[in-house]
DNA sequence: CACAATTGGTCACGATTGTAACTGTCATTT
DNA sequence: AAATGACAGTTACAATCGTGACCAATTGTG
């Protein structure tokens, strides 16, 4: 009978590495901040940007709306976020970091671009082959 | 102030592209079999190696022990697997594929390794390349 | 041998998630 | 401008998941 080794499936593997590596980060800034994966997408989002909306969030950090509504919702009670209504849509609120949610942002940005740069260091030369395959396969699976 | 662009970070990327190839790959078996990926990962473990304890499952597919629990009692339900007790130990019990488990067996890993083949295909040059920092990867996070 | 510590597996619980329904607002059609 | 459909965001609900408690069986220690 024709067989599959699962250890060797790419889905599988993938899936496997993606959560170690996401394991690992959240190792890095959750003790200081205790933040959910979701979370650390909307304040990175918003730190990029500045100024979004919910559903722009959403679109940039590949999160369904609800996920962005909940975590919006604990980053606000955290303060580290306010709303705004929108002069031209009355529909969605405008979204930006308070002065903790900057800081708690210029806090982990450094932390995160170590966190990939030590991995890029470590994979040598191979460095960049990862990173033009990562392409090539986000465009076939129609990533973004 | 220093930003981090979420979309070419590499953790980021790689839960996105996971989730995407692993969505994929389900959408194939998934319309007949109507299986979930843990269901999947039981059934591909136990179809590559006839017979197991759920523990060796849940060590070989990278499973929390309560989620290859429940997957195991949905397979069983579906008369795709069965229970023996083990006669070394009998706090635990040896699974086995049954006819109809090796038969959706059988009918998937075709379209899994298609599937698979398709993938390295489409990267042509570059699937050595990521196959080769797949592994560099696992063994820098020790995944595996 | 007794008894404490460990282990395989299940279950109860709380947390997280996606789906679908819902509210209020905007856009389009007539 | 009234009605209809689309849309931003929240909420309710159900499904899925991990943590910890738990049971029965095994292993280790004195």
């Amino acid at each position: 009978m024709a067989k599959l080794q699962l250890e060797r499936f790419l889905p599988y593997r993938l899936n496997r590495l993606a959560s170690a590596v996401s394991q690992d980060f959240r190792s890095i800034y959750g003790p200081h901040h205790d933040l959910t994966i979701p979370e650390w997408r909307v304040l990175a989002t918003l730190g990029q940007f500045e100024e979004l909306s919910a559903k722009e969030i959403g679109r940039h950090s590949s999160m369904h709306k609800t996920k962005v509504s909940r975590a919006v919702r604990t980053l606000e009670e955290r303060r580290w976020l306010k709303r705004r209504g929108s002069e031209q849509d009355r529909r969605e609120e405008i979204l930006t970091l308070t002065a903790d949610g900057q800081r708690a942002y210029r806090d982990i940005v450094p932390k995160a671009a170590a966190f990939e740069r030590r991995i890029l260091d470590d994979l040598g030369t191979q460095a960049e082959p990862l990173l033009t395959v990562l392409e090539r396969l986000e465009h076939i699976f129609r990533v973004r």
